[in-house]
DNA sequence: CTGAAAGCGCTTACAG
DNA sequence: CTGAAAGCGCTTACAG
């Protein structure tokens, strides 16, 4: 057995100071000579000392640790946490990973519970709440929600803006397109929603003909089965599909039913997955910079944590990748 | 304001006892009188008490803590960082993520400082690290390696079992194929490395052909490249990817120069990622669970923490999913 | 069966 | 500029 974990009292002792010594010096806060602290610093240096953040968080009755929510469903999550638990670290907090299942209701009964439960001093969750459902008094930590929507709750919006899909149906619609399909997300995330709303708004602005928005599950069986569901003179259509793994379903079902992209169907998807631009045809979409995302979550968990304004981003997280899903288009 | 959280102290002086018999009643510990025990649990209840687990912490110099280590990668590890997660929270432990980037060195070195930082009782990391460097003193927490496969280093295999990768070149052969490639992956990857072993046994074993082992990196570019480089005269070929994003690459280069599946070339991947089933053709691949995956790991590292033998699971992690990208096969 | 008390390792007024 | 001391909220021998 080897010696455990050096305090800043053994520290004090090899430097021949006092431990309260030891603590100025480290964190710089007092009034300490130039040459002690220096002489702190090295000795606390070679002994390999660390603070113990149990001790530090009692007296300071800050916990120093943030929750990150997140779910099992496969998704963009891990860059985002990515993100996310690099800026936390820069900020000199621990992130406790709490992974929820369960219906809307109980994954946000969690999150209160968590925001609640005086260890975390925030909450980050990447899983849509119920807003009327967290009830939170005023001594709970701040919990952020990523691409949550609704105003009783802090929130980033940017990935649940669905304006660049006014881009896509434009150009669909200048190269001769007349006639639409949504293939939507599931309604409670707000991404979803926007993506569905702006869909609407287009088509409906444009003139041109919908077929309707299907759909409702983040999985490429929506998109098989919306495409195999369609009668066969709905050709030639273009199929929006809310992201990238139900556009693979639309490619899947089209081949299935013999039509070819981009004569008979042109399908477009969203988040720019790592296959988008493998599958054949390869797929239109909208890239999403996840771990920017994650990043920014965090710098807004952290300002709600401290009190300040948030920083508002300006530069955008999600730009047009057009591939061959949508056939040639004119050139601008 | 509203009131701070409330502490044994509140409690007890609710309950009208001392605020050890609250720690005891709390515990189960000490010899409580079970009416006693029973009040001081219904007084906690009502007032929300939750016991400070940074005091706790410090009293019992036991952190609660594990540190899982994950990358920006995309791979599965979301999911085995949920299996973890619950395993740690259901044995009382909080999990602290990190993410980590740079070269294996750097990797290591981090998990390294993680392990002898005395902030957390056990690290489990989802990406390799270099045993030889992970020079960890006898008081380190212990370190668990998903998918490491190293003598020194405790690991979980099961990920890097690649054992069922005969039994698909076996069916491959019975259905007639000669002529195989391998597309690996990274050779710092222990599943890499043993896929690619198997690979090479099971290509001698059976008296085939092998046009040699390219790739390296977990990529569909890899995958496609490997075809674009093949010579016209390289099929039929069976090409055996080291995971799904490098076969949906082998698709895509077998796409690109007009060669058919299954007659000029057959294709398996790795993992049954949510794509696999839809690809056209369809994936064959072999089925991992990596929720379980990540269970299992947490279990060992808390064999480990404890200094307990690990439970040898005994079922099955992986399974072969035949689908289109192979063609028919002889029944068996 | 219950309570008084020590002590985990810090931070931070306060005294010198 | 430095040190002695209090106290954060627990757990756990120990005394009664």
């Amino acid at each position: 057995m080897s010696a455990r974990q050096p305090t800043s009292h053994d520290v004090a002792r090899a430097a021949g100071v006092s431990q309260s010594t030891v603590s100025y010096a480290l964190s710089g806060k007092g009034t300490i000579a130039p040459r002690t602290r220096e002489h702190v610093l090295a000795v606390a240096a070679s002994m390999g000392y660390r603070p113990n953040l149990a001790a530090r968080s009692m007296r300071t009755q800050r916990s120093g640790r943030l929750a990150v929510v997140t779910g099992a469903t496969v998704d963009n999550r891990l860059r985002m946490l990515t993100g996310a638990t690099e800026v936390a670290g820069e900020a000199g907090y621990a992130v406790d990973t709490h992974s929820v299942d369960g219906t809307a209701e109980d994954r946000t009964e969690r999150v209160a519970d968590l925001a609640r439960g005086g260890q975390v001093e925030g909450v980050l969750t990447f899983l849509p709440v119920v807003p009327a459902a967290l009830r939170l008094d005023d001594d709970a930590a701040p919990v952020v929600a990523v691409a949550a929507f609704d105003e009783q709750l802090r929130t980033t919006g940017e990935l649940a803006d669905a304006s660049l899909l006014g881009t896509v149906i434009g150009a669909l619609v200048g190269a001769g397109h007349r006639r639409f399909l949504h293939v939507a997300g599931p309604e409670h995330f707000a991404s979803a929603r926007a993506r569905r709303d702006v869909y609407l708004a287009e088509v409906a602005r444009r003139g041109v003909e919908s077929l309707g928005v299907v759909g409702g599950v983040w999985s490429p069986a929506a998109g098989r089965e919306a495409v195999l569901a369609l009668p066969d003179d709905a050709r030639p259509l273009a199929v929006i599909a809310a992201n990238d793994h139900i556009a693979l379903g639309v490619l899947r079902g089209a081949a299935e039913r013999g039509w070819s992209l981009p004569g008979d169907l042109v399908a477009t998807g969203w988040d720019d997955a790592e296959f988008a631009a493998y599958t054949t045809p390869s797929l239109t979409t909208i890239s999403v910079d996840f771990r920017e995302a994650g990043r920014r979550a965090m710098r807004r968990l952290l300002a709600a944590v401290r009190g300040e304004e948030p920083a508002r981003p300006t530069t955008p997280l999600q730009h047009v990748v057009w591939r061959e899903s949508t056939g040639p288009l004119p050139a601008g």
